[in-house]
DNA sequence: CGTTCTATTGACTCGATTCAAACTAAGTGG
DNA sequence: CCACTTAGTTTGAATCGAGTCAATAGAACG
């Protein structure tokens, strides 16, 4: 299984934001699920949708995007369950699109309804990935409601490297970055065009990279702090260290980890 | 008890989600609660609170208010219990802000989870208030991304009526409405000066009065036009037949119902 | 090797912000 | 009950960030 079994990507997410007990890792490790590859653009459920399963991203972006508008209104890293509040609330309102090369593991909705009766702290923990879900919505408010462009650019790569960080992933401040501008735009709430402008910028100003389909990060720390980012409200349980961290130096980019996906 | 029982809101407004059992309202009415009292603009809760109690707001409206940039996140209206989500993750990211006097019950955030254990139904319920709630954001988001600030300003107005009148208030579309316009703007996204600007432009076409600390919405088809308003991301379960009501007459705006709160 | 998608650039336009001032309503204390 | 104070609303003028349009350049793909 050249993934890996998915749930460790799950396992990874819930550490992230929770402490897992022995029992609960050993639930974990009773998922059953079925392997689904998309392409760039792909819709994995569509508005209106009401899937009796629910989707562990295991490799790959998704997000969700109102059809109307074209408007992003989340964005999703490996080990996110975009859809876990369909186990409540089963029609969709957007669709659930790829960004780039996608894996997901599709896990029967009974199977997170039945570790939830077995384990009270893994209910919980699944909880808190819904409340981190909610807070990143709201962030992402005022993120489009009171930044200008740059600093809400900068904001969203802050807030997606941490969010890597947090499992695992860009630990060399590096991160795959398969979406177009047109994508970022759409997430930003600003048009391409503006997008590419304020892309061109961070990179004048040396605080990223991109190429290859993949961002570098040069100097986080002024990254951070033109988008005053604060990642308090990921939830995370380690998150200051990560912040504080050895400042990630001037990276050659040289050797870019792309994400590549059979399909 | 001159606001009535408390949990009859809860009631409403989980009715206006989800079918309740005998039983189900059985154990609402079992509620402990004390009372408090809020002038406008006064916090509720602060930022970095912890509280053991939950708020269920009985009159008038609240807000999570980001502190850093004034940006409003959501709105609620009386039944709404805006901090469900600390059951499970207990640190408040923002301010929990009065929009007019206002009155909240304290409910011990264990009665929930009492409840919860005792219905299964009835947990269900609440956490689709909470998934409401996550939806009411991502449909913020498109709002404030996606629309200019005329349909923006009507869209949020039209939200707030279905809310309102899912819970069997604002009938005769009349709102209270005791925030001023810079709260508007805050909400919107918006400067407080255009967002009386935005105003003035929907009296000009004769979709709402605002005056008396009510706004009377005098066209509402057309403010639904304008607004490309869709309420089925509310998860309301009535929803078609409040858009397809006879249509809201010319109200003439006398004898206004203003929201008053002893204090 | 052409087709298609994505990135880039310049010129023009416009919605919205900002600043400043005037006006109105509401609340307070003498 | 009126003068004073404060909060909220309204107006105009100047400015600016961002959008739109349109054309070109480049990269990716079959």
């Amino acid at each position: 299984m050249q993934h890996g079994f998915a749930f460790t990507k799950l396992a990874d997410r819930l550490t992230s934001i929770a402490e897992l007990s022995e029992h609960d890792l050993e639930l974990l490790t009773t998922m059953s699920y079925t392997i689904g590859y998309f392409n760039s653009h792909d819709h994995v459920l569509r508005k209106g949708d009401k899937p009796s399963t629910c989707c562990l991203l295991l490799q790959g972006y998704l997000c969700w995007k109102d059809p109307g508008s074209g408007q992003i209104t989340s964005i999703f890293i490996p080990g996110d369950v975009p859809d876990l509040h369909t186990v409540v609330a089963p029609e969709l309102g957007s669709h659930l699109t790829a960004l780039g090369p996608v894996v997901v593991a599709f896990v029967p909705r009974a199977y997170f309804e039945s570790i939830s009766l077995e384990s009270a702290n893994l209910a919980r923990s699944l909880r808190r990935l819904e409340v981190a879900e909610a807070a990143c919505l709201r962030n992402w408010i005022i993120n489009i409601g009171s930044r200008d462009s740059l600093s809400r650019v900068a904001h969203l790569t802050c807030e997606i490297t941490v969010r890597l960080r947090a499992v695992g992933m860009a630990q060399d401040y590096r991160l795959p970055s398969p979406f177009t501008q047109s994508d970022l735009a759409a997430a930003c709430a600003i048009s391409p065009v503006h997008a590419n402008r304020i892309i061109q910028e961070l990179r004048r100003r040396r605080l990223l990279q991109w190429q290859s389909r993949t961002i570098t990060i040069t100097d986080w720390q002024s990254l951070v702090h033109l988008a005053r980012f604060d990642p308090d409200y990921l939830g995370l349980r380690h998150t200051n260290p990560l912040l504080r961290s050895e400042q990630a130096p001037s990276i050659s980019p040289s050797e870019p980890t792309v994400l590549s996906v059979p399909c």
